[in-house]
DNA sequence: TTCTACCCGC
């Protein structure tokens, strides 16, 4: 018995040094025939291991882990369903993955194979792929049930899944009611909220942690600068900066290139330049960051720079790469540079350009004024249904007053189903700039007939560690009534230094009173003049002011920040929608082109 | 065997 013991276990162990070698399919059947002519078919380690195997490796089969399990397991357990749920939940078909475990909790033999923390956690991945909010509750359901609902690793699983279906509430459910939670299971949470663009939660979870003494480590810190970064949170993200400085995570990639990404979208490109030059080891993400955040000031010098550093570092360049770089070029006029770059992405480093990339194309010939070759791009993409090229074009038709090409955007945009009120109202103001009144009618009713649904405008703006809301005509702040004193000073001020409010613009909204390119209605206040004021009335003479929008920045609002940072000797850094704004002594980065 | 991270943009 022992003999034949012994004989077993050096098979198994010579089995399992084959099946590491192991990387093609033909090499997988040699090993299972050698398995069979050995007798070891029934060997349960041996089966589960070389169904693991196939299940899981890259190098493994999921068609012949089925084999394996359906042929040659005839009373699974546990850990083979697990192989099952787990391969199917990272394949291209996750609903096999919740079709296995269903079949577990099913199955004749449940008893002796039930569910586990790993079957839990994989079928909580399934549910997050194939966004079965349903099944994630009713797994829910079966984890109280078989007494899982303390088990920390499933509970982070069950948060991820809910927040990965969009239902942040419920993964904030199991969080509250965790008994215990380990430090992966607070970054989870800050993590979840940030993946639904709820950033102020994820800084409040941080607060928590700090309360509770939680402590903190680079994933921490990568998600919360992630959320500073969205927000435009820069003082908050200096903080962290200096704890990741204390507590020793500056030598992390993942920490630096969070950091690049975090200065460089709040706005202040020589923080991002001096984490850069510190770092020793640098990949991908950090390259991309710089060249990134440079595109987005509209530096196209700069980003190219960083780019051909880049190819003399040995880095290879990706998707990402490339729309960083073009937009550079579209934001700075350098047409001739983005078209080679676009060209050259996948002659020389064999990446397809996206339908962004095309929008990139877009933009940088309409920005430029060539339309007609802008219109030809958007032929020649083979995405001629895409309504963002479409509106793209409409944009740029706005800035050169082209009312040709202009409507024949909006017409495609009409014939894929998509067209909307914004749309109307952009072309509706190149009409306007054109003096065509019959235009202008024509969209006024289009306007009418679809209604008017619009997202409402705000802007941000952090003094001290907090970030302060406005929304159009906001009175919600609680200094509401002294912000609104303080914006007629500073309107009277900066129209001593020429500003004007843009007359025509405002009337070419008053008929829709929208204008989808605004912050909101017509003759009202828009969030960054609120912004603006309340910066200036709450931060020391001469400090930056940074202002962070949802929606691109109007004409007046434009014209205003000029004055305004002529007349107060202040900088202001206003990132909208799409591109940062630099506004000093009364110019702007953009060149008023944007 | 399981859980959390950076570049795009939703």
């Amino acid at each position: 018995m022992s003999t034949i013991h012994t004989f077993q276990a050096s098979k198994t162990k010579a089995i399992l040094t084959l099946l590491q070698g192991c990387n093609t399919l033909k090499r997988l059947r040699k090993i299972h025939a050698h398995v069979i002519t050995n007798g070891l078919q029934h060997h349960p380690s041996i089966c589960s291991k070389l169904l693991n195997f196939c299940a899981v490796s890259v190098s493994g089969s999921l068609p012949y882990a089925q084999l394996l399990f359906h042929y040659h397991i005839p009373n699974p357990q546990t850990q083979d369903w697990n192989s099952m749920i787990r391969g199917f939940s990272q394949s291209p078909s996750p609903l096999q993955a919740i079709s296995y475990y269903n079949h577990m909790l099913s199955s004749s033999s449940a008893s002796d194979s039930p569910p586990d923390t790993f079957s839990f956690s994989f079928v909580l991945k399934a549910c997050e792929r194939v966004r079965a909010e349903s099944k994630c509750r009713e797994v829910h359901g079966v984890v109280v049930r078989h007494g899982y609902d303390m088990d920390v690793v499933v509970c982070t699983n069950l948060m991820k899944s809910y927040a990965g279906n969009g239902s942040v509430d419920n993964a904030r459910r199991v969080f509250d009611e965790m008994s215990e939670r380990d430090l992966v299971c607070w970054n989870s949470m800050i993590s979840c909220y940030s993946q639904a663009g709820l950033h102020h939660e994820a800084l409040n979870i941080f607060s928590l942690m700090r309360n509770q003494n939680v402590g903190l480590d680079g994933f921490t810190l990568v998600g919360l600068l992630s959320s500073c970064a969205h927000l435009g949170a820069l003082n908050t993200g200096v903080t962290m900066h200096e704890l990741a400085r204390q507590k020793g995570f500056l030598g992390s990639v993942y920490v630096g290139n969070a950091l690049i990404d975090m200065y460089a979208k709040c706005g202040d490109l020589d923080g991002a330049l001096c984490v850069f030059e510190r770092m020793r080891k640098r990949d991908a993400f950090t390259w991309n960051s710089m060249i990134v955040g440079y595109g987005v000031h509209g530096r196209g010098d700069e980003a190219i720079y960083f780019f051909e550093k880049m190819m003399m570092a040995g880095v290879q360049p990706n998707s990402i790469t490339f729309l960083g770089l073009l937009c550079g070029c579209s934001h700075q006029g350098l047409v001739e540079k983005g078209v080679d770059y676009f060209h050259m992405m996948s002659s020389k480093f064999n990446i397809k350009p996206g339908i962004k990339h095309y929008g990139c194309l877009v933009d940088l010939f309409g920005r430029a004024g060539k339309l007609e070759k802008a219109l030809h791009v958007i032929r020649a993409s083979h995405a001629q249904d895409d309504p963002v090229l479409w509106r793209t074009l409409l944009s740029s038709c706005k800035i050169h007053k082209n009312v040709e090409i202009g409507e024949v955007a909006l017409k495609n945009l009409i014939r894929l189903g998509s067209s909307n009120a914004g749309d109307y109202v952009l072309l509706a103001t190149i009409y306007f700039r054109a003096k065509d009144a019959d235009g202008v009618s024509r969209m006024r009713k289009l306007i009418k007939n679809q209604g008017v649904r619009t997202a409402p405008g705000w802007s941000w703006i952090e003094v001290g560690d907090q970030v302060h809301k406005f929304v159009v005509d906001d009175k919600s702040h609680p200094d509401t009534e002294e912000i609104y004193r303080k914006l007629e000073v500073v309107v009277q001020r900066a129209a001593l230094h020429g500003y004007l409010q843009e007359e025509s613009l405002i009337r070419a909204c008053e008929f829709t009173s929208i204008d989808t390119n605004c912050s909101g209605t017509s003759g009202s206040c828009h969030s960054e003049k609120l912004a603006i004021t309340f910066g200036l009335a709450r931060t020391p003479e001469g400090t930056c002011l940074r202002i962070v929008k949802n929606l691109r920045v109007c004409r007046d609002c434009h014209s205003f920040t000029k004055f305004v940072s002529q007349a107060f000797n202040r900088e202001i850094i206003v990132r909208d929608r799409v591109r940062f704004h630099h506004f000093k002594g009364g110019l702007c980065s953009c060149k008023d082109y944007w």
